[in-house]
DNA sequence: AAGTTTGCTGGGAGATTCCTGAGAACGTGA
DNA sequence: TCACGTTCTCAGGAATCTCCCAGCAAACTT
């Protein structure tokens, strides 16, 4: 639902000892379009790293045997280059985190939304594999948002958006002409640990439409019972 | 009745403990062309989906022994990757539900009507088995109906419906030229816990007359004292 | 032709869903 | 510390939808 790309897009190992974040992790990961092995301890982590050659490592940095770190220095003591995208605790300190970003790699926090995750990897995998950094920019009709830079226009002209309403935005821009429901977009827009209510995306659309729906057409459009979709009028799909 | 496809469109385990509800599903998605098995409690469940390697597995989340979260994660555990309809109750709060729609996977809420779980089962498995994505619009004459972004269009107009009068249309459209009873809509579009008498369809058709047979040449007839069916009027059949 | 049955549709009450402003709680940086 | 942006909740009101009813129209029966 993710994507329409129908051929994998890359080969990742997940490496994460919690069963339901690891699931959570490879469920959605695959159904965006990725082959996922996954490990749960350091160990087997290299072992399939050794035989798999992923084109990409999502490693918690918190393991049963040895930590994220290890693992990264026995990788590279091995030669492997993959790069990588560490999942750490929200709280961990600020220095042990920029150590992490030296390469092309990147790092999430928890608790994640799994839009943020599959952007990151993307992200990534972009910048690594380098060629023609074209799919850093999302667009539709007259509005494109650019994951590098942030940047979001709607007809030339620069929106400032918060963090959430990014976020949101990013996700009904990979599905356009595509109703999403408000539990679909909690989960995949939200933090996996989030409790609140549904209610929340009304808010959020209603913020959005305040500043990408305030000029041009409506590009957001409710659709009452079901949910909402990023559609172009209709009079304007022939123009 | 619901389809024209001979061939087993795919094979389904439902999981319910009601028997009553257990059995509805069973013979409706038997009828609507899939191939069915049961069980009613989450031990039968994983035993069969082991050995029975169904496409597509309908699960109800509240079970006397473990719950549907439970039954999934063993599934997962066990490297089933079989996509997931779940049935939860309508009043299930936010974080009970949470998480659900992340795979490609589903929900329908009770008292759900059989229309809008088998849509369900079959958008979930178009999702998953990739391939073409044109199976997502229904078609007939010059009416089409899409399923992912709940847009029907007449002769290319844009005609904006109601949930129920979606689900009434969707359904119409799945049987042309079949005479359908107003009994059978209403066992078939409504919720199956709905106690009101069939007027409520007359009122749907007209609903729907209004919208869709508003201007283009009548497509909805009425068999008195029989029902509907969706046909093209016999003099446009040759054009 | 009259009577009977069946279907159509306008009106409206009540319920549901959605939108949005107001504000509390929180963290961040000046 | 204070100001500010952000997230999230809540509640009133608006918009829409569901469902029922009743009167009328159409079709069928005798």
């Amino acid at each position: 639902m993710e994507t329409q790309t129908p051929a994998p897009e890359a080969r990742l190992l997940v490496v994460e000892d919690e069963p339901n974040i690891r699931e959570l992790l490879a469920t959605s990961l695959r159904f965006a379009g990725f082959e996922v092995e996954t490990a749960g301890d350091g160990a087997t982590a290299l072992a399939l790293a050794e035989e798999g050659e992923p084109d990409l490592v999502v490693l918690d940095v918190m393991l049963p045997d040895v930590d994220g770190f290890e693992v990264t220095r026995r990788l590279r003591d091995r030669g492997r280059q993959q790069p990588i995208v560490f999942v750490t605790a929200r709280d961990a300190t600020g220095d042990k985190i920029a150590g992490l970003t030296v390469g092309g790699d990147d790092y999430v926090t928890k608790p994640f939304s799994l839009e943020e995750v599959i952007a990151r990897i993307r992200a990534v995998l972009r910048r690594t594999r380098g060629g023609a950094d074209e799919g850093s920019t999302l667009r539709f009709h007259d509005l494109e948002l650019n994951e590098d830079s942030h940047e979001v226009r709607r007809g030339g002209r620069v929106i400032d958006l918060s963090p959430t309403e990014f976020k949101l935005l990013r996700y009904l821009l990979l599905n356009p002409n595509r109703v999403l429901s408000k539990l679909q977009i909690l989960d995949h827009v939200w933090d996996y640990d989030f409790r609140g209510e549904s209610g929340i995306v009304e808010s959020y659309i209603s913020y959005l439409r305040r500043k990408i729906d305030a000029d041009g057409p409506s590009l957001i459009h409710t659709k009452r019972g079901v949910g909402y979709v990023l559609r172009v009028p209709p009079e304007l799909t022939t123009v």
